[in-house]
DNA sequence: CCTTTTCTTGACTGATCGGTAAATTTCGGC
DNA sequence: GCCGAAATTTACCGATCAGTCAAGAAAAGG
């Protein structure tokens, strides 16, 4: 027996790191050896090929990003916590210590469309969970009086997507970060707006 | 001399298509040559290279795909603007004649980080263009008296050009259709509702 | 008809892709 | 200290990438 000289840990979040910064394709194994100071083989060794590392990329984001986000769905005013769900995902795109952009988005519009789906599928299960998550978030703050029975929860979780998504592709360049420090600001006004009339 | 056997616009339009379909990358000139029915060399020949022929295709989808889209805001009554406008986003992101989701936001995604920015360059300004003319919209609205004198038209625009992106994110994979046709929905009622009051 | 110009075709380049086989080093167990 | 197993290194594989070269085919101009 002898030990890996290298932290999995690490090295996975090294991983996710050059595909969430340059995408599946252009993130060629050679700019995994550069990302981890890791040889091809022990990549190979360490994680049987290309596709199972962006799984575990991916997985890691989840973990590491998306769950910290939604985790402001928790709190019990629907008012504060979509202030502070919209403060996070702003604060995860500007972030100049993290690549640009979201791992998801850019994902899923590359993968979308490959022949053989296992990564897309597993980033569609993604993004069903979290729109999950959002529909739940407004079916306890309705059960908890906090918003109208009449509330559209499905409707709102999948606006509440749209805006995700399209703030993670306008996030990935620098130059559109105004538009959507902006956008960030005034989404939850706008649902708010919505949920609880004006003022 | 010798005149062509291609029409040069048709094989634009190919061009555009299996672009918008497969993405930068995943476009290779043997995909091209099989989307278009020409020899590679007619290719290099007719365009140049590669990057060419996307910017090519990228002009081509802003005139015949986005400037569709952004003419609804033409309109001078902002809640028929705003919900033709859309019900014509959705009509372009589900249509089964045409590729997935949106060939700016996929654009968008894979080249912003690239090194060499000519490409990410051109995107940006189409998005910048888009931005600009949701804010003339909102600031003719208002001029106009359609619209409230405080209303926000830059964080209207950066708003709606967030819900844009991130449905053509969502509309990429027909299993996300559902929540694109939900958010298309609510989205317009959600910013009239701002704009106006409730009612 | 014949020449000339252009388009078309097919073979080819060097680079890079994901992935692998075999050699070499390094370490834990005895 | 030495042996064997696992990690590392180096070299290599066929496939494919974007782009090119040099012939062959076809059409316009005379």
């Amino acid at each position: 027996m002898r030990a890996a000289s290298f932290d999995r840990e690490e090295t996975v979040e090294k991983i996710m790191n050059a595909f969430w910064e340059h995408g599946y394709e252009a993130t060629s194994i050679q700019v995994l050896e550069a990302a981890t100071g890791l040889k091809r083989q022990s990549l190979y060794n360490a994680f049987g090929n290309k596709d199972a590392m962006f799984e575990l990329a991916n997985d890691r984001y989840d973990m590491a990003v998306s769950r910290k986000l939604f985790a402001t769905l928790d709190h019990a005013d629907p008012v504060i916590a979509l202030r502070d769900f919209f403060a996070a995902q702003l604060a995860v795109l500007v972030d100049a210590d993290q690549p640009a952009g979201c791992f998801v988005s850019g994902g899923q519009q590359e993968l979308a469309n490959r022949p053989e789906g296992q990564l897309s599928e597993q980033m569609r299960v993604m993004i069903e969970e979290q729109h999950d998550q959002l529909v739940a978030a407004f079916e306890r703050w309705k059960a908890d009086g906090k918003i109208s029975e009449d509330a559209d929860s499905q409707g709102l979780a999948a606006f509440i997507m749209s805006v995700l998504r399209g703030q993670a592709v306008l996030g990935r360049s620098s130059m559109s970060h105004a538009i959507v420090e902006k956008s960030a600001a005034l989404a939850p006004r706008l649902i708010q707006h919505y949920l609880t009339g004006p003022n």
